[in-house]
DNA sequence: CCCTTATGCCAACGCCATTGACCTTACGCC
DNA sequence: GGCGTAAGGTCAATGGCGTTGGCATAAGGG
């Protein structure tokens, strides 16, 4: 059978580890994190993570049941980190348009994080306060219940979604991220106009464009949506 | 250094393994394909995939030059699948609308393979194919180009992000994927009126979706971006 | 101040991908 | 039809991984 874990709250006696420094989730979380962003998204070891905290890896296991519960806290860190100070102005789409950006932006600013949690779904505080802002937003508007359910859906896995695609590009190994421009130009704008003719005239501007996040257009056109619906309903 | 690859199409002698079966390139990803559907996406290991073929894990070093190299080869064999047997049919948001779901539908038919796969850009054949397709269904209904350039790029990003978010869920090992209805319920509707009041309200319609893919609702709301725009240009 | 037990440490298990050396047999050539 | 070559299957080994059970020790409540 495991070994049970004390939760953070409940943790009374602070022994410190043999080099002196004392545990903390936050502190094994915080280095989780700059692991990440040094080692990449398969940097985190328990081993590794062990060796910068200066204890065995083993202690780790009393404070999360395992790498996995540990990722699981990593993610809520990244969505309380994206929230920290915000606050509605009262205007629903602006107000949206900030929460989708926050959240994408807390996401991508630790690819290597992102790629491990965004499809995670975690259940914890900071990811139900996140819900219940949106919800909020929507049900101010004056949507009525169920579109506010469907926008609501729509919103935040797209958020989660792109926040994890861009990712995923941003947490490639550099060796095989020379996706700037001259890489679009040689995968693209070489292809022959007699079998591609839409990628060829469209290849500088895609070149241009495919340098960028996506996000913040498809989010524009989802609120595009939403507000049409607000004016004429049914 | 590494075993020389010798690629699929020069391949002259065809030795059996030990028990008689004899190799390819496509009998390995198809192997491969399987083993990820009973084991997780998780569970595709060399090892494993020997076991499964019969034949010294080491062997595959012949076909694939490591791991990833076979993964890049079993998203291609999606991408194929996706586009097999389409044809546009001149209504552009049919069209549109087709691409993206059959993009969608082939990735999420694979949950294991497409959390492996769906964020990496291959730039290969059935890829590029797909974008021709998007780009042209867009010009011919009369989009300006940097209009194209720009629905395009939310489109196709959107589709795949989404197809990595809703198979990384299906993907779960079924222990933690309890997030059925009573998954919901559990988590969210117990949560008190006065904390999340949002929530709360919202409980019941939220058990029922969160249960499907947004993605559907999502791409509506995009066209109908899309469709205003083309209506209303400026 | 003492006892309990939380918490850190150690050693070990069974996985994993990958490699280099070896061997055997299918094939191209004459 | 036989033979030499090298392609391709196999073996053994390396160093990494997550995780566990047992143990020692010191923190902190009483």
């Amino acid at each position: 059978m495991p070994k049970p874990v004390v939760p953070e709250e409940r943790r009374r006696r602070r022994r410190p580890t043999r080099s002196g420094t004392v545990l903390s989730e936050r502190l094994i979380v915080d280095t989780a994190l700059r692991l990440l962003r040094e080692h990449g998204s398969s940097g985190l070891t328990a081993r590794r993570l062990g060796l910068a905290l200066d204890c065995d890896p083993s202690t780790l296991y009393r404070y999360f049941r395992g790498m996995d519960d540990l990722t699981l806290a990593i993610g809520d860190a990244l969505i309380g980190q994206a929230l920290r100070g915000w606050a509605p102005t009262g205007r629903w789409r602006a107000d949206l348009e900030a929460i989708g950006l926050r959240i994408h932006a807390a996401y991508v600013a630790h690819p290597q994080a992102a790629l491990l949690t965004a499809s995670r779904v975690t259940g914890r505080a900071h990811e139900l306060a996140a819900d219940e802002a949106v919800l909020d937003v929507l049900r101010r508007a004056g949507f009525p219940l169920p579109e506010t359910v469907r926008i609501y859906h729509a919103f935040i896995d797209q958020t989660l979604a792109f926040a994890a695609l861009d990712s995923a590009s941003l947490a490639l190994p550099t060796a095989s991220q020379r996706a700037d421009e001259d890489q679009w130009r040689s995968t693209y704008a070489r292809l022959p106009r007699t079998t591609h003719p839409r990628i060829a005239e469209a290849a500088p501007l895609l070149a241009r464009r495919m340098l960028t996040s996506a996000y913040p257009t498809a989010l524009d056109m989802l609120l595009d949506s939403a507000a049409t619906r607000l004016e004429q309903p049914g």
